[in-house]
DNA sequence: TCTGGGGTCCTTACTCTA
DNA sequence: TCTGTAGAGTAAGGACCC
């Protein structure tokens, strides 16, 4: 493994040091702490735990992945995979309990952390004392022994490269990685570990030839932006060279509340579908003024059966957190779409959001 | 055959207004 | 007053992330 860096490539400042935390299997770790039993056995986190019902994988568990089973697949096609898996519900709170626990840890070790959900945080370790390997040991040995979890740590220059970093060695890895390092380490990797490039995306770059990352690198940044834009072809160009500004953030606010559900099986009638998004309409508000937040913007958003997915909003004069409103607005969005097929979802968003108290000058 | 839920950000199109 | 246009705000959809 390379250590130190030169500062060969990254053309930023070279001497931040910036670590990625990301948690092993995380929901499914977390089971097995409560249920020991299970340990060595396949276990799938994901829905309601009943695989015959409709919803995904949250986390398998390593012995599951064996099975080819991976996050986002179906729990019915995940039951087919691996009949002798063990199905398990999502128990979100358990899991956040869990999570505020590490965090706390990380903010002792470094008070610029940036959370990234429930199983991810940067940590921007460059004033804190010591070599960054005794850093990022100090950090899993101590998660471990304060939650019996295991977790995967990348350290680099900038988040991009620690988070490629932190993936490089999972389970239980540590994995620091220069700007040097670029060439050897990260090129070689297929294009789907830049962060940013999905499944569609991959098929987009497979189609013109690209497949690594070092192949993306090597088309030059001028052929990406006339390909995939000003924006995402620059960025692709410098992600693939290991060029990375982006800075940590350390308060976040959220820009938008949403509910949304998908029926077990497809409405056919307008009735059950107006039940569900009064209800949603019901948690969004509730989940804004316990927040302390008020809104301007309402989205309604329909998927039909076969998944075509539509979305209506209106903005409001000025920001409201009243439940009569926001339904009336809501019913008037929803209104604006033919419901000629059956419908699979239903949700509502609240959006262009203000703190309550916030100043009325914007 | 199957495809959750809660988010962010980007692009494109359209409309209004200066 | 008319016309063209730039820019802001809004709307819709899509890709992506955990």
């Amino acid at each position: 493994m390379a250590f130190y860096y030169t500062l060969t490539m990254g053309g930023q400042d070279g001497n931040k040091r910036i670590l990625h935390v990301d948690m092993d299997a995380f929901f499914a770790a977390v089971e097995l702490l409560r249920r020991p039993e299970l340990k060595g056995r396949p276990v799938v986190v994901g829905g309601s735990g009943d695989p015959t019902k409709r919803g995904v994988v949250s986390t398998a568990s390593y012995e599951a992945r064996r099975f080819g089973v991976h996050s986002a697949m179906p729990l019915k096609t995940a039951l087919k995979l691996c009949p002798q898996c063990v199905f398990l519900p999502v128990d979100y709170n358990e899991y956040a309990r869990f999570s505020a626990r590490i965090k706390k840890i990380l903010l002792e070790i470094s008070p610029l952390m940036e959370d990234v959900g429930i199983d991810e945080a940067y940590l921007d370790i460059t004033a804190t004392p010591g070599p960054s390997e005794e850093i990022g040991r100090a950090i899993k040995a101590r998660v471990f022994r304060e939650t019996g979890l295991t977790c995967s740590v990348g350290i680099a220059p900038n988040k991009l490269l620690a988070k490629i970093a932190s993936d490089l060695r999972k389970p239980d890895g540590l994995t620091l990685v220069g700007p040097g390092d670029v060439p050897e380490l990260i090129w070689p990797l297929s294009a789907r570990k830049l962060p940013g490039v999905g499944p569609k995306t991959e098929e987009l770059l497979k189609g013109l030839g690209i497949n690594t990352i070092g192949d993306i690198a090597a088309r030059g940044p001028e052929w990406l932006r006339e390909r995939f834009g000003e924006s995402f072809g620059q960025y692709l160009y410098e992600a693939s060279m290991g060029i990375h500004e982006s800075p940590i953030i350390t308060e976040w606010k959220p820009k938008s509340i949403s509910r949304e559900e998908t029926f077990e099986q497809d409405a056919a009638n307008w009735q059950t579908v107006a039940r569900a998004l009064a209800s949603l309409t019901r948690d969004v508000v509730s989940s804004m003024r316990q927040e302390g937040y008020a809104a301007r913007t309402v989205t309604v958003k329909i998927r039909f059966e076969d998944f075509e997915t539509l979305s209506r909003a209106r903005t409001l004069k000025q920001e409201t957190d009243d439940l009569e409103v926001f339904r009336r607005t809501a019913f008037e969005c929803l209104g604006r779409i033919e419901l000629a097929k059956r419908v699979r979802l239903v949700g509502v968003r609240a959006s262009g959001l203000k703190a309550r108290g916030e100043s009325e000058i914007s």
